[in-house]
DNA sequence: TGAACATGTGAGCCATTGTTCATGCGTATA
DNA sequence: TATACGCATGAACAATGGCTCACATGTTCA
């Protein structure tokens, strides 16, 4: 039945939005970038942008569920890193439809 | 100076997140998807989805001030149609990374 | 084990954003 | 030109989401 088309498009809709809305909050982007040049704990995170270490923290819980993010233990830190390469190809598939075609946006 | 720097990079991430931001929304994906088969005008998408024309015109607004999509006018109506065809490689961009390699999501 | 350090977490606050409602504006047509 | 129709728009409201603050949890090391 129809109906029940629509519904299953309907989630589609729900889950791709929640994939795009992971890189639309420039925090999660910096976050993301700066993991970029290799693991690092909450705590440079938090000092290499201008965030609270809470703030940094609950974005990461964010970054963690969605599977972007992964982490391992060394001794009291928690260090966090790219869960694969994968997010770098997002990442530079933005920024070339931003930068070479969407010069206004 | 290094501070010249971060600031440019700062506004770099709020363009980026402004980019995926447009897309982080079922609606305007629904939306988008419907123009995919065509162009359509206020009206009609508003019954397609189950959303008000008021509603649907908002979001519209914010489509086309990213010129994701483009209109004309035919007789009374104003038909919305996408930009360029850009736009579905970036939702079969993400389609495809949601859906084979993060069904989690 | 207790102190210090690193991180996670929940509640509350505030900003942003989507929706509704009422209305205005432009175009076609009688 | 008056009316109807299609669409846009602004204000008000509601929901969402990020940040802060206080505190809990967990780990190391003396």
């Amino acid at each position: 039945m129809k109906n029940r088309k629509i519904k299953g498009n309907e989630r589609r809709f729900d889950k791709l939005a929640d994939f795009f809305k992971i890189f639309g909050e420039p925090a999660r982007l910096k976050i993301l970038s700066e993991l970029m040049d290799g693991e690092l704990c909450v705590t440079d995170l938090a000092g290499a942008m201008e965030m609270t270490q809470s703030a940094v923290s609950h974005q990461l819980r964010v970054l963690k569920q969605a599977r972007v993010v992964k982490t391992r233990r060394e001794g009291k830190n928690i260090l966090y890193s790219l869960d694969d390469d994968h997010i770098e190809t997002i990442l530079s598939f933005g920024i070339e439809h931003i930068l070479e075609n969407r010069e206004q946006l």
